[in-house]
This record gives structure tokens, sequence and C-alpha cells, in this order.
DNA sequence: AGTGGGACCTGTCCGC
DNA sequence: TGCGGACAGGTCCCAC
């Protein structure tokens, strides 16, 4: 599911539910998903206040009051929903009455957070590809899955010769460049051949090419990462993608979907002004590319 | 060292 | 209706 609008949608979901509240109660209904979860993850959790919420790349990052940052990853399918539990949180201060439940577990419920703001966040995710870890802050940035990670295409640092760069001696084609976490963060299948659209680039085109023999960046460096900013920009102001049944936190839809300019429009007329093309899909790396064969070069 | 391909999972959809 | 195959928003590991 989830690139970089939506995990920082989420973010925005979640931040007002976890930032300032503390773990009442962690419950895990099983022992991995793409990684084991530490043994000691429920203990670790509970009773620690969320100190803040971020994003890096694709993760989200909770900073603990312990110290340590909780690590989470939605892979493909990873999804969280929060409910307020008022009714659990009259139960605990009323032992013995009896309250209904009000929700029902679903399948693929692995991790359940219950806050003291009175909330209850699900993390649900069919394909186990997501995954959590506990990590000490001061070790964050060196560890295995963090360190590689190339720079945040919002941030200013982010620009066409830093692009340029990553790029220059690459041998793999703009598309592929583009989905390397290391050239660029948060990018992913959609993101990618929607920006390449909008900067009117062909995935096939050498990544290369966005250097000059120098090392300079060209223009369609430029263009490119003027085209990855406005178009992470847009999607995130419609609360993300919602493909299949990805939600926001709130279980509202985002809405960047009908915003496609490519992708999943095989067939259908190429939305540039003036061009007559028509959405082509290729597959490029075992995954499905569209573009539009005309204006994109 | 950089690159492409397969692997990891489950669900859904489409054609026969 | 059932069944097999293709495909899905990610990324890791492993051969070349």
């Amino acid at each position: 599911m989830p690139e970089l609008p939506e995990v920082e949608t989420v973010r925005r979901g979640l931040a007002p539910v976890m930032e300032g509240a503390r773990f009442t109660r962690v419950e895990l209904n099983r022992p991995d998903l793409r990684l084991p979860l530490p043994k000691d993850f429920v203990q670790r959790l509970e009773g620690e206040t969320v100190t803040g919420l971020g994003r890096r790349a694709k993760y989200l990052l909770a900073d603990l009051s312990s110290g340590d940052v909780l690590m989470m990853h939605l892979g493909m399918s990873g999804s969280f929903r929060v409910a307020q539990e008022a009714y659990e949180q009259v139960r605990e201060e009323t032992p013995g009455a009896y309250y209904h439940e009000r929700s029902t577990a679903r399948a693929h419920d692995h991790v359940v957070f219950h806050m003291s703001s009175g909330a209850r966040i699900t993390f649900n995710d069919p394909r186990r590809f997501g995954l959590m870890l506990l990590v000490p802050r001061a070790e964050l940035n060196e560890h295995r899955l963090m360190k590689e990670v190339g720079p945040e295409p919002l941030g200013n640092a982010f620009a066409a010769d830093m692009l340029a760069r990553a790029c220059a001696h690459k041998k793999t084609s703009l598309k592929a460049a583009l989905s390397d976490q290391k050239v660029v963060a948060g990018l992913g299948n959609i993101y990618v051949c929607e920006a390449l659209h909008r900067a009117l680039l062909s995935p096939k085109r050498s990544a290369a090419t966005l250097a000059t023999r120098s090392g300079q960046p060209t223009p369609r460096a430029e263009k490119l990462v003027t085209a990855i900013k406005d178009v992470l920009h847009d999607a995130i102001r419609a609360g993300g993608s919602s493909l299949r049944d990805h939600r926001r936190t709130d279980g509202e839809l985002g809405d960047f979907q009908h915003n496609f300019r490519v992708y999943d429009r095989e067939g259908k007329p190429c939305p540039t002004r003036g061009c007559r093309g028509k959405i082509k899909r290729i597959v490029q790396g075992g995954r499905s590319t569209f573009f539009c064969p005309v204006c994109q070069r």
C-alpha cells in the first residue's frame, strides 16, 4: 500500500492520539511480522509515553520516554485504525461492572495499542510485509534498515544536484533509480510513475542522463525534482491514495487515486495537454510501470 | 559494487 | 461454483 504520502497521512492520523499518551496495554497476536517482534516488545512499550511521532522514508517513528524508538513499517498491506475505548476505561475504573466490547477484532489484527488517550490503535496487515522494531534512539541512524536510506524528497536538501549525483553512474532506468530508497526515500511504484509523467520523462530512460559527463544536473533533473515534490505534496493534501481497502486511521478513504494521471490507467488517453498518446503498461524489475510513450521521453 | 530476479505472504479478480 | 494464475502500494537476500 503505502508510499510516503500514505505513511505521512497515517502519521498525521495517529499523532493526536499517540503524542503525549502512554501505552496502558499492548496486545500481540502473533510473534512476528516480516521480522520477529522483539521478545520483550510488550514490556518495553507498556508504561512508556510517546514523546513524538515522526516519519523517515516509509517508516513511522514513535519516540518513547524510555529512549527507545518504535519503528513501524506498513509493508504492502499494513494499516492502522483508531477507535475510542471509553467503555473499557470505565470498566477499568469500576471493576466488576460489565460493559460490551465495542469493536470486533478482524482477521490479521496483529498488534493493538491501548493508549492513555483513550484510543485503541489496531495494526492490521494481511500480508505481513510490515514490521515493528524497538531501537535505542542513539542507534537509529546506524540501524541497518535506516543507515542506507536516501534523502527525504520534501526536504530542502533534496535538489537536482543531489539527484543527479546519485544517478550519474547508474546503469539502471529512471524507474528503477527512483524506486531505490537509497537514491530518494519514500517513493514507490505509484508515485514514481506519476512523477515521471509530470516530468515528461520516460521510465525507460537511463538514470545517468540526469547528469552531464561532469556530474552536473541536466534540466531534466530539475524538472524531475519539481515533479516529485509536487506530486507528493498534492497526494498528502488529498490524504494519500486508497486502493483496495487502504484507509486513513479514521477509516476515511484518501482521495488521490482520483488524480492519478497514469497509474493503473492502461489504455486511457494521456492527460498531458495536447498529447494524443495512450497510457501503456510495461513491466520493469517485475513490477508494472504505467507511462505515455508519446510525451514521456 | 551494482543489478536483476526470486522470495516472503494473503487476498482478490478474471478467465475458463 | 470452483480452480488456477496473475497481480497487488515493499524490500531483503542472493546469485551474477
